[in-house]
Parts: structure tokens; C-alpha cells; sequence
DNA sequence: TCTGGGGTCCTAGGACCC
DNA sequence: TCTGGGGTCCTAGGACCC
């Protein structure tokens, strides 16, 4: 039996932890750069207001609909994370960290009926521990557990347990709620007349798989009871990409600010290998251009170049020393840059890296520097100490105007008692 | 004027091998 | 007119997730 816990609206939830006037409001949390609404409260949901709304355009209905605002603050909702799966790590070790707000248990099933209490019971302890309410949801399979969690959402006691012969209550699931399909597949989907989850559950899987993918052939198994989708062990498995990239605060017209964002954002990157003891063995460098006269995505225009690295690292040094040349090659003069960014791939262990036969000499001393860097800038924050080529007064940073504080991670920002 | 960031996996097609 | 069978690896693009 699978159970998933899902924090409810979580991003919002966090900030009403501290902000108690913010319950019964409607409240968004923005997207980098303020751009556009990426969490919603129920309040919110329920004015209509999509997924994805640029701010642009739910700022007339601010006042009239009294909607508060946040920019988003990683910092505050990665901190509260860490608390709700270290209570749920407390239930089972046999639990999966899905996203920021979700994770997979596997529990041992003595007395199904016994699953509804012990999942109140979760959701009681985590509301009062943290503050952040969840839904709980059981099932035989991760997809069921899933849509057992979607259920439990609409219900005022925030738990729901798959029943034994699932396909009637799949009948009132709409395909495009099923995890794994998504707006591509359901319009796909429908054409041929499936149009809930009991009915995908119904369908011949075999063909499925031929005409879409064996993915959908799973989740039609999935739907059935059968798990077929194993609990991944996610401290175990190795990264395969990681990437830092960025929209900017404003638009970038001239090179020696493009070189000083890309080399920010390489830093980071490069900063967060090196915490996980990786080196990278190649990067993608790209830079995305605004459409004419402030056109939507659809005019956007990237620039990209790929590069191998002859020996992997997660220096910055040597990577600024590759990096920088190719933005130099892909810049044009008169473009209006939006976005930059850098995506590592072909990441591997540092300890256990392939060498080259004719390898340059090891470098233990800029492994040294760089660690000592990281390490100051753990305790005194990001770029107390920087590479001079980030720049320094960084006008195209991103904007974050309604920031709130990172009350349980930094001794300054500790809300204060009258 | 203003629209995010970070991931995973699968598939088809091409190039290559014997 | 008619030209095999069985593989691997890589890449780009597309789909999905939060």
C-alpha cells in the first residue's frame, strides 16, 4: 500500500505560517522576477484565477479582490519542507521525497481500514508541528495514491482511501487529473472517447502502448491496482542535470552585463556540483532573446552552444575560462536579452572521475580556494566572496519586490514579539 | 511594458558495427 | 522485379512532473 502526502498550496501555506492575517484571503506567490502566479490559496483558485497568470494581468483585481501577493522565497519554503518530510521520515523508512511538497511512503498493511485514522492522525501532527496542512491519500499503486490525494483535497477531513474496486470512483476522475497524463495526452485521449480515469483504466493497454508510449501502458496498469511503479531510493540515485538559469530583472542589451549574469549563474551551478561532490563532463550555455515590441513567449528566440569539457570539473576558474569566450561568440549586438542560463550534464562522482590519459596537472589548490569559498559564503551568505566577473553592481538581478523573510533560516529575519 | 525554474524519461531516426 | 538479420550508441524533440 502506497500512501502520498501533499502539502496544500504549499508556497502559500508557508507564508501564512508567519502571517496569520493572510488566512481567508486570496493570496498568490509569484514566480521569479514577479512574473507570474506559480501558487494559489483556495480563496484565489476560486475567483478563476490560472495557473501561470502573469502578474500583469491579475494586478487590476488586486484591490478590488483585497489579493495579497509574494514574491517567492525558496529559502523560507525549502526550510519548511525539510521539517514535514522529517516527520513523515519518522513513520517510515520507506518513504520517497517526490517534489518539495509530496512524498511516497510504502507502508505495511496490517488493517486497511485502520489507513483513514493513521493518515488523520499525519495530518494533525504535521498542521500542528509546522503549520502546513496536507492531504493524505492511500492506494495499491502510486498513481492511485496520487489520485487518492486529489480526492482527499476536496474533502474537509483531507484524507481518502482508494476503495478496494477503484474503476467506479475513477469514473467521476477526469483523464487529465491521472498522473502521467498531461494537456497533450488528454486532448489525444478524448478524441478516442476517454475521457475519465475509469475509463483509461478500462482500455486495452497493449494498445495503448503502441499508439502513445509505453508510459501510458503503466499508468493504465497503475489505475488497475497494479503497482508497477517502484518507490525510488532518491538519496541513492546520482543527478543527471543541473542547471541555473534566469530571467532578468531588465532586459540586457549590452555584452559586459551578459557576461557578468552568465557568469553568476555558472557560479551557482557550480556551487551547488561541488556541494554534491559532482564534476560535470559538459554544459549547455544559452541565451534567450525578447520577442519584437514585448511579444509573449511564442517570439522568444534562444541562442545556445553546447560544450564538452576534455576533463570534467566543477571549477569555476576553468569553466569561466571556457564559458565566457562562447558568450563572447553568441552575442549579438543589438539583441535585447531576457534570460541566460547554464545546464550541466554528463555529471559524474568528483572522487571517482575519468582521467585522461594526458592530463593536465591535478589542481589541488583551486579545489582548496573553492572550498574555502563555499564555505565562507555558507556562514557569511552568498558572494561575500565572488568572482570579480559576476560584476558588482548587477542591475539586470531579478526582481523581488514583495519578499518576505526568511524567518527560519536567518537570525535577522526572526519575527519579533511585542 | 510587464509571462519561472528545474527536472525525468521515451521515441524515432541516423550512423555505425558484425 | 527481386538484395538479411541483429545489434549499439547518439541526438533532437517531445512528453511528462512539480
Amino acid at each position: 500500500m502506497y500512501a502520498l502526502v501533499d502539502c496544500n498550496n504549499f508556497f502559500v501555506s508557508c507564508e501564512r505560517i508567519f502571517a496569520p492575517q493572510l488566512e481567508g484571503r486570496p493570496v498568490a506567490v509569484l514566480s521569479n522576477n514577479d512574473g507570474c502566479v506559480v501558487a494559489r490559496s483556495n480563496e484565489l483558485k476560486a475567483l478563476g484565477i490560472p495557473m501561470g497568470t502573469p502578474l500583469f494581468q491579475l494586478r487590476p483585481l488586486l484591490s478590488r479582490y483585497h489579493i495579497a501577493i509574494c514574491s517567492s522565497n525558496y529559502e523560507l519554503y525549502a526550510d519548511i519542507s525539510r521539517r514535514v518530510m522529517a516527520i513523515l521520515a519518522e513513520e517510515s523508512p520507506c518513504l520517497e521525497q517526490y517534489s518539495i511538497d509530496e512524498a511516497f511512503m510504502r507502508l505495511n498493511l496490517e488493517r486497511r481500514e485502520g489507513l483513514p485514522a493513521f493518515g488523520g492522525e499525519l495530518r494533525r501532527r504535521i498542521r500542528q508541528w509546522t503549520g502546513i496542512p496536507v492531504s493524505v491519500g492511500f492506494g495499491p499503486s502510486k498513481t492511485l495514491a496520487k489520485a487518492a490525494t486529489h480526492i482527499a483535497k476536496k474533502r474537509s477531513d483531507g484524507v481518502f482511501l482508494m476503495p478496494e474496486k477503484p474503476l467506479e470512483t475513477l469514473d467521476g476522475l477526469p483523464v487529465e487529473e491521472v498522473w502521467g497524463v498531461g494537456s497533450r495526452l488528454a486532448v489525444r485521449l478524448r478524441q478516442r472517447g476517454i475521457a475519465t480515469a475509469g475509463q483509461l483504466a478500462r482500455a486495452d493497454e497493449v494498445k495503448l502502448a503502441a499508439k502513445y508510449s509505453v508510459c501510458l501502458a503503466r499508468t493504465v496498469l497503475e489505475l488497475r491496482g497494479q503497482s508497477v511503479l517502484e518507490l525510488e531510493d532518491v538519496e541513492q540515485r546520482q543527478p543527471q542535470t543541473l542547471a541555473c538559469t534566469r530571467a532578468f530583472g531588465a532586459v540586457i542589451v549590452e555584452l559586459r552585463e551578459l557576461r557578468e549574469a552568465v557568469a553568476t549563474y555558472l557560479d551557482q551551478a557550480a556551487e551547488r556540483l561541488r556541494a554534491q561532490n559532482q564534476v560535470a563532463g559538459g554544459l549547455i550555455v544559452f541565451l534567450q532573446a525578447a520577442g519584437a515590441n514585448g511579444g509573449g513567449p511564442e517570439t522568444w528566440n534562444n541562442a545556445s552552444r553546447t560544450l564538452l569539457l576534455e576533463t570534467p570539473t566543477a571549477s569555476n576558474a576553468e569553466l569561466l575560462k571556457i564559458v565566457l569566450p562562447e558568450v563572447d561568440r553568441l552575442f549579438v549586438e543589438g539583441t535585447r536579452y531576457r534570460k541566460a542560463g547554464v545546464v550541466f550534464f554528463a555529471l559524474e562522482d568528483a572522487a571517482q572521475k575519468q582521467l585522461m590519459l594526458f592530463e593536465p596537472p591535478v589542481r589541488p589548490r583551486q579545489r582548496e580556494l573553492y572550498s574555502a569559498m563555499d564555505s565562507i559564503n555558507r556562514q557569511y551568505g552568498r558572494r561575500a566572496l565572488f568572482n570579480l566577473a559576476e560584476g558588482i553592481s548587477q542591475n539586470w538581478r531579478m526582481r523581488r519586490e514583495h519578499l518576505t523573510p526568511c524567518y527560519t533560516t536567518r537570525w535577522k529575519d526572526l519575527l519579533m514579539v511585542n
